[in-house]
RNA sequence: GGAGAGAUGGCUGAGUGGUUGAAAGCACCGGUCUUGAAAACCGGCAUACGUUAAUAGCGUAUCUAGGGUUCAAAUCCCUAUCUCUCCGCCA
């Protein structure tokens, strides 16, 4: 959500920057809605101060055994008038909300403009992809190569499509890889681990921004139109998260809070019919280690150099070649204020995919949620800025895994760094 | 799942219809005292919104949330959520 003040006082601006990441701001509208707020809470409040001053005179006069009669005669029409207006005034209020609640963050300064992923920019790339002697294998065949490693069919039976069943030494290659990702978070990049719900309110989905504009995008245990008190699944460990901080008042000294979770991440891809439907890369399930932070306002694009340096630093151990780039404003996500995509070589696609995205929020969520600290020079509670990074998408890092260190006999070599978390061994499919 | 109890400011905890935004204590901040500290004493100490040049005043709202009764609600009624205790079930 944005700053209500900044959108209220500077409006154009506000649409003018909305635009350039295809958001239209109805200017008219809101600038008459907020007319309108403006005389009517001020009506109200004017009606309030009487009728409490009247009240009070009432209780005076009763304790002084007063005839109360003509008191309570004179006040008898003020009620019906004030609840007119606070009816009206509590509509405006609501539809004002309601707008903002769907309007998406302001990009910052350094944000390319542009439409479109195409538009976005590379900053760096890491690594060399390798040339293969031999016709390389999607992870797909691979996969299914190695003694049913990976079994869509079955998954296929068991839930539909969009969904894997692992087995033997590629299920535990998974297994290794969230816990090669946790254990370096923790143990170098000072992250504190934590085990979160995977089901989450609709208030925790509204603080992190998934609601509620994107309720089609998750799968809900109870649909929202009936009653509204089913949960979600959570679409990414950044919800539970980064709503720990909701409602919260930091001490200054505790921040940053640096917090890492390994979750499943279940998404509905409502919008993506076709897309990828191939293999591992967009399933309705999968595994993510997420690198929340919760820090000083002033220090929040600090942190998201160093988060994102902390999910590259995944890549480079595993030595999977990568290039990072800087979302355009078109490509942003909706609470994002900045992003890096990390996008890594896949040599059967003979490109680079995305496979984490790690975004400063600014205060966007900090404000949805509540989520704020003590500041030592003001004494006032002020918001926090939030960002989360993955740290990174599990499912994609095995596909990385299976096709770069692919070899020619269909086996695939292990990275030296999990070969600890795979009893030692050098090769799987042997 | 069944039965009961509860939810008040950063914390503890008074308060059952009328100057109660809310006693008291703790914590915190400032001061007096002290060589310094502690103790003691004095004072201060919520948030949001509106109005405003103003972080000054003034006003409005907020005692889990949402409805209702009333001239007036922390206080009465209804609903929801959460917490606790006991029973059942269970990893």
């Amino acid at each position: 959500m944005l700053d209500p003040k900044f959108l209220r006082n500077e409006l154009e601006e506000t649409a003018k920057r909305l635009a350039t990441r295809g958001y239209q701001v109805d200017v008219a509208a809101i600038e008459s809605l907020e007319e309108k707020r403006k005389s009517l809470q001020v009506k109200t409040q004017e009606l309030q101060n009487e009728r409490n001053t009247r009240s009070k005179s009432i209780g005076q006069a009763k304790a002084r055994g007063e005839d109360i009669e003509p008191l309570l005669k004179e006040v008898g029409q003020l009620g019906d008038e004030l609840d007119a207006a606070k009816h009206e005034l509590n509509e405006l209020l609501e539809q004002l909300k309601n707008m903002s609640l769907e309007m998406p963050n302001i990009p910052h300064e350094s944000v390319p403009v542009g439409d479109s992923e195409e538009e976005n920019v590379e900053i760096t790339t890491w690594g060399t992809p390798k040339s293969y002697d031999f016709e390389v294998k999607d992870h797909v065949d691979l996969g299914e190569a190695l003694d049913k490693g990976l079994d869509f069919e079955m998954a296929t039976k068991l839930a539909g499509s969009r969904f894997v069943v692992m087995n033997g030494e590629v299920a535990r290659l998974h297994r290794a890889l969230t816990q090669f990702m946790l254990d370096l978070h923790t143990e170098e990049h000072g992250y504190s681990e934590t085990y979160v719900p995977y089901l989450v309110n609709a208030d925790s989905l509204m603080g992190t921004g998934q609601l509620p504009k994107f309720a089609d995008d998750l799968f809900h245990t109870q649909a929202l139109s009936e009653g509204g008190h089913g949960m979600s699944l959570i679409p990414t460990s950044e919800v539970p998260l980064a709503n720990i901080a909701r409602d919260v008042i930091y001490q200054a000294d505790e921040l940053p809070v640096k917090m890492t979770a390994h979750t499943p991440c279940f998404r509905s891809e409502a919008g993506s019919y076709g897309r990828d439907t191939r293999g591992l890369i967009r399933q309705h399930q999968f595994d993510k280690v997420e690198l929340v932070q919760i820090v000083h306002p002033e220090k929040s694009f600090e942190a998201l150099e160093e988060l994102c340096g902390h999910a590259e630093k995944v890549l480079q151990l595993l030595k999977l070649p990568y290039r990072k780039v800087v979302l355009c404003t078109g490509d942003m996500g909706f609470g994002a204020c900045k992003t890096y995509d990390l996008e890594v070589w896949l040599p059967a696609q003979d490109t680079y995919r995305e496979i984490s995205s790690c975004s400063n929020m600014h205060d966007f969520q900090a404000r949805r949620m509540h989520a704020r600290f003590r500041n030592p020079e003001t004494k006032k509670p002020e918001l926090v800025h939030t960002l989360n990074g993955s740290g990174l998408a599990v499912g994609r890092t095995l596909v990385a895994i299976l096709e770069n260190y692919q070899q020619a006999d269909g086996t695939v070599q292990i990275p030296e760094v999990l070969q600890p978390y795979m009893k030692g061994k050098k090769v799987i499919g042997e």
